[in-house]
DNA sequence: GGCATATTCAACCAATCGGTTGACAGCGGG
DNA sequence: CCCGCTGTCAACCGATTGGTTGAATATGCC
C-alpha cells in the first residue's frame, strides 16, 4: 500500500510514550541505542525499532561514530505538526468569531430582557 | 492494561489521515456522522468508529439533536500537543545555544586559518 | 586475524487497528 | 402506532504494532 505521508508518520511516532520519552532525552544530548535503552526494561532491539520509527518520521538522524550510531534529534520536523495544528486552530477560531458576530447582530427587536 | 494517557490518544488519533481530514472539516462546522461519512468511500460505521476515537482523545464532543448527534471540535485539546512540542523544541534550542557558546570559546590559540 | 562491543536482521507472537457486514436502538413525522 | 432515518453494537478479518529471542553484521583494538 501507499506509504504513509510524513505528517501521519510523525504523529504516530509520537503517539508512543516510550518514543516521546526518547525524543525528550534527545533534546538534551545525542545518544546511542544502548544509552537510550538503559532507562527502559525492554530489549535493545526494541529500542532500535523505536529509533527506526523516529528516523522514518524524520524526527531523528543518525551518524556513524566507530561502532556507535548516535541518534540526533531533528527539531525542524516539529514545524510540520505545529503548522497543521495552528492552521486548523485558526480556522476554528475564525468560525467562532463569525458565529459570535452573527449572534450579536440577531437581537431581533425584543432585546431588553436578558433573564 | 493501563489506558493510554490523553497525549498519546491525541497523537494517535491524528496519525490517521481520515481522522485528520474529519477534524479539518469540523473546524468549518459541526457535523453528523452521515455528513462526515459522505466524502469518504467507507461505511458509516467506520466513520462512527473514527469519531469515537476522536471523542476519546477529547478532540470532539457530541450533543443530541433529535435523531442526529452532531460532533463539535474541542480545539483546546490542541494545546496539549503544542505545549509538549514547544517544551522540547525550546529545550533543544537551548542546548544548541550552549553548544555554540562552547564552540565560540574553544578557538584555542591557533585561531587564524578558517580554510 | 581474532575478539569484543554495538547494532541490526529475521522469525515469531499477542494485541490493536481500520475496515467490513448484519442486527438492533432512539426518535420524529405521518 | 409504525415507518424511516440516524447512529451504534457485535462479530469477524487481514494488516500493523510493539515486543521477544537468536543469529548476523560492522567496527575498533590487540
Amino acid at each position: 500500500m501507499a506509504p504513509a505521508d510524513q505528517l501521519s508518520r510523525v504523529f504516530s511516532a509520537l503517539a508512543d510514550p516510550t518514543r516521546r520519552h526518547m525524543v525528550a532525552r534527545l533534546t538534551m544530548a545525542d545518544a546511542t541505542v544502548n544509552e537510550l535503552a538503559e532507562p527502559y526494561d525492554v530489549s535493545v532491539q526494541a529500542v532500535s525499532k523505536h529509533l527506526r520509527v523516529l528516523e522514518q518520521a524524520g524526527l531523528v538522524s543518525r551518524r556513524r561514530e566507530a561502532q556507535r550510531r548516535p541518534a540526533h534529534l531533528e527539531v525542524e520536523v516539529f514545524d510540520l505538526m505545529t503548522t497543521w495544528i495552528e492552521r486548523y486552530r485558526r480556522q476554528a477560531e475564525e468560525r467562532y468569531k463569525r458565529l459570535d458576530a452573527l449572534l450579536a447582530d440577531l437581537p431581533d427587536g425584543t432585546e431588553g430582557e436578558v433573564k
